[in-house]
DNA sequence: AGCCACAAAATGAACGTTCATTCATTGGAT
DNA sequence: ATCCAATGAATGAACGTTCATTTTGTGGCT
């Protein structure tokens, strides 16, 4: 990162970002073509997904990276521009991805709180693994405003995603409507963002983590119904 | 980290980290000596909360501490025995005096809830400053094992203060028995981080970050509260 | 007081290492 | 024979750290 300076060849930010292909095909057989070539980009954003997410954006070695995705380390220029375009890479094809599968879980469901359980399962990546929620995390955090400039737009969504379950909890007369949207979104994906990390930190089971956010939600619904008319 | 070896001045790790000065007294006044020593390890550690704060610990250059300290690079050396010890120092100089105040606060306050508000305040950094927190959350994630393994356990403490807090709430009955403390703690802990963490990166003012947490807490009382007997 | 010798503290240019990135070469496919 | 994806050693810049030099402060001596 540091860097804002950078003559930067092109960077036409994201789209046509890279060319090569794309197929679909193929993804393991590779027969013996040297058209293995598309499911090698998918590879490398994969790999580097998992691996910025255990070791942070920094941390990480392009070498590593290659080396998860078993390719050299040339290989991934001619994916991506940069490592930096990476991590910009991830948000743009991957996060959209996960927004569509959040929006359409909760469409897939009306009672309010049992979306919001869904939204909790996705979070805490008991549906698409863990490893993206953490990159999204980790390098909002400590990225350079550039990237940070990537990452936020799509975040927001995620948590306008949150907001508007709410807002219609709040419609319907189930949450108390003395709450903002906005914030009682913000608080529970930090919270379930912090569980999360003190759950990685002490090297628990996938189990505990469930368990913790279910103790969680069951408060925060406590908190957030209509306190209840008798 | 590296550099095992360095036959560094003092700096021997952690325990007995400093040497140069160290008492209670001093502090300030110096007398006259040449002893002005002191003063200036303290502007460096306070500069690289700043800094690291602001831009992560990997994007943040020796020099710009330095700068920011208003010393000669060469002198963070005199002081630190690598930028390693220096985010190293913070966890071992600062956080503990957090912790101090933290228990402080709790102590001379005996209602729960109450205790609950103050550490709040605490953790928004409306007590500290905020950058602390930010670097011990940050860097708890995006730095090396090593490094967590400092930051950790002091995390840990902090952790335990605040289950506490919910523990004696459940034994005079004001809380829920129902859920684990330290899950309580943790989920309350991370709400509060990502209030901080949305609110910084959408520029708000302060006081908008005070009502965010101020109706998070309505809600996780709420929640948390025995269900009612009215 | 003025002067000197000495040492601690501070400085910042120079050093060496660690990577991100490049590019000349390879090898498989047509 | 030609092409081009893939390779990985070579390149060069960035940055943490060192260290020879300068600055600052102290105490002794006249």
């Amino acid at each position: 990162m540091g860097s804002e300076r950078h003559k930067n060849r092109q960077s036409n930010r994201g789209h046509e970002t890279r060319a090569v292909s794309h197929g679909q095909v193929d993804e393991r057989g590779q027969a013996g073509g040297h058209e293995r070539a598309e499911g090698k980009r998918e590879r490398i954003l994969a790999s580097a997904i998992r691996v910025f997410a255990e070791k942070g954006f920094y941390a990480t070695r392009v070498s590593e990276i290659a080396k998860a995705a078993g390719v050299a380390d040339g290989t991934i220029y001619l994916y991506f521009k940069s490592k930096d375009d990476v991590l910009i890479s991830i948000f743009e094809d991957r996060l959209s991805r996960l927004l569509e599968v959040l929006r359409k879980e909760v469409a897939g469901e009306s009672n309010v709180e049992r979306q919001l359980e869904k939204i909790v399962d996705i979070q805490l990546g008991l549906i698409d693994g863990r490893d993206l929620a953490e990159v999204l995390t980790v390098n909002l955090r400590q990225s350079s405003k550039l990237l940070k400039q990537y990452a936020e737009p799509r975040f927001r969504e995620y948590l306008c995603i949150i907001a508007n379950v709410i807002a219609s909890g709040q419609a319907e007369g189930t949450f108390r409507k003395d709450v903002s949207p906005g914030i009682a979104a913000r608080s529970l994906w930090g919270a379930l963002d912090g569980l999360t990390m003190t759950w990685a930190l002490s090297g628990a089971e996938p189990s505990n983590l469930r368990k913790a956010a279910r103790q969680f939600l069951s408060i925060y619904l406590a908190g957030l119904k209509t306190p209840r008319q008798t």
